[in-house]
DNA sequence: CACAGTATTCACAAATTCGTGAAACGGGCG
DNA sequence: CGCCCGTTTCACGAATTTGTGAATACTGTG
């Protein structure tokens, strides 16, 4: 690999979304394309700016294309795919949790069902069930809330 | 081991917190405190509901109390300590992001800044990073609004 | 002050994750 | 149609993570 300019805050960046419980490349490749040109990068420059394998960067746009995070852009004439993160990207990484917040908030019903003897931890673990809920309905709310404003500002 | 009802939802809730990120033991733990009679449960207890060492007990409790997920409440004339769920833990979980997303947020600056030349991605960028500020910012409010409501609610 | 029951620490072993190199694959240009 | 270049797949090895068992430290009691 050879260097390049501008991959410290890159990699900063990727080092907090992995401690947040991201995997490690997929959140390194996609915090190099939030630095990239506008055409995006092909594979190779990603291997080669990350200084990893041509298999590695494979895996992790793999990963990423499946959630949705980045896409791949067929250029006509060129061979070699570029990629490029999806427009709301991060929009979607939050309401992508929703589903999840949902279903956790039944699996705490069936745990307040399954001790319905011990009424106060009941009541607890179904507030924990009526929050999550709430945030399932409220998160995709604040992101259009967020375009709205932005739209407004006028960036 | 012996067996416990109503492990399966617990277990079914941890093992989604861990595919979220969420180190396994302490997941399981604070899932197993969610349906815990209304005193918690001691150490001891968890360790033979969850069909685990002391050791590893004692260090997942460790990070959730360090984490202020759950609390030891040491009851006079009983040497166990017993651990219970912090009160808005789940809250707690929501508003201990909002740190992350501003460092975050900086870093996208950081990388728009190193990259000066590609105007249409360093827009790219500010709007990232502007997004994690909102982020950064809303969070709280919302689960304000949430505790808000749930009062006026009456549950 | 010695004892008993708990909790914590530590080194190690098992298991999982992660990235590499090499081989197979695919698709467009000569 | 066959070559060429880029991408993907796969088995392996390294490294990190995760939980255990045994020893150590604590704390309240008799």
């Amino acid at each position: 690999m050879t260097e390049h300019p501008g991959v410290e805050a890159a990699e900063q960046a990727a080092a907090m979304l992995a401690a947040a419980g991201m995997a490690r490349m997929p959140a390194r490749v996609m915090m190099a394309l939030v630095g990239s040109p506008d055409e995006g990068y092909t594979a190779a420059e990603l291997a080669d700016r990350l200084g990893v394998s041509a298999a590695a960067v494979s895996g992790a746009v793999r990963y990423l294309v499946t959630m949705r995070f980045i896409q791949r852009v067929s250029r006509p004439g060129d061979r070699r795919d570029r990629y490029d993160l999806v427009d709301d990207a991060w929009a979607g990484m939050i309401t992508a949790n929703a589903p999840l917040y949902a279903s956790l908030a039944a699996q705490m019903e069936s745990i307040a069902d399954e001790n319905a003897d011990a009424p106060i931890s009941v009541a607890r673990a179904r507030e924990v069930a009526d929050f999550l809920r709430y945030l399932a309905e409220r998160m995709p709310r604040l992101i259009d809330d967020w375009r709205a404003d932005r739209r407004g500002d006028d960036g």
